[in-house]
DNA sequence: TCTTGAAGCTATAGTTGCTAGAGTCATTAG
DNA sequence: CTAATGACTCTAGCAACTATAGCTTCAAGA
């Protein structure tokens, strides 16, 4: 039985973030011990190892609640989660695409700046006007989280 | 003069992020009405815009107040400016690097995957153990704002 | 002029995924 | 036995909004 400290350094999570898991429901309650500290099994380590490479993945918690209890249920058809890493292979598709954008669009900026005065800076003058973009990088509906 | 609706409107940001803004300092406490309404003027729409702009350059908020002060100082060197770009830049690209990681793994469990039971899912398998991933897309100390 | 509906006002809480503190209790090494 | 970790609960804070509640003001039609 592994203490929540050893628990985070075996599996990479600071210990805060176990006791958020478990009050959000993502972990199970785990036992105590007579002094009322956690105490955990194999099954927990495994457990919280797969949210964590899952969140390193970029999943939202919602989606590694779900793979989750997918995951307890083995006979069943894999189309749901195969179904949910798509979706975050096209949400992180998404960001890659509107960060390229916003790339070369500072580039831009950046390379046309003469380096003089503000009056002249070639980066203030283009955040003041979007009509001196390339793009059209204006923001869209946002669904992603994932650093 | 515009009312705040109008305002936001003309610059294409919501009415209550506008009134976080002036909350946090990021617009100036416009005139009100007689009734107590706020009152904007073509300042107060420029400056709007100027933050909307760099908001979808993916600029944090913390940047934008420097370069709004930076924009009040015309006589003075754009280096500062400069630099808060170049930063932007860098998040930007460390940004797509990893994303970049994450997609090529997505791709790779999502296209092994055999369609059949949970148990044999390649998706589960590999979000159980980061051994089966090709690169190390572990998330590092991530500086970075923006959508 | 009255009335209705849209738009404005303040203040508070919720979102996501944690992180940092305060103040107390348990365990363990010397 | 004492001192140093480590664990406990609870609360608040981060970014950048968004949403709700409950109110007041404004503009336009009947
Ligand atoms: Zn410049
Ligand atoms: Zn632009
Ligand atoms: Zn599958
Ligand atoms: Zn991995």
């Amino acid at each position: 039985m592994l203490t929540i400290g050893k628990l985070g350094e075996a599996a990479g999570v600071k210990v805060p973030t176990i006791r958020y898991y478990e009050q959000i429901g993502l972990l199970p309650e785990p036992e105590r011990s007579a002094g009322n500290q956690r105490l955990y099994g194999a099954k927990a380590l495994d457990r919280l190892a797969f949210i964590r490479h899952a969140r390193d993945l970029g999943f939202p918690l919602e989606a590694i609640r779900d793979l989750l209890s997918l995951s307890d249920r083995p006979d069943q058809s894999c189309a749901a989660a195969d179904i949910i890493a798509t979706e975050q292979l096209a949400a992180v598709k998404a960001r890659i695409a509107r960060l390229t954008a916003l790339k070369a669009e500072l580039e831009r900026m950046i390379t046309q700046c003469a380096q003089g005065t503000i009056a002249d800076c070639r980066v203030i003058e283009v955040l003041s006007d979007h009509a001196l973009c390339a793009d059209d990088h204006r923001a869209q509906t946002g669904s992603g989280a994932a650093t």
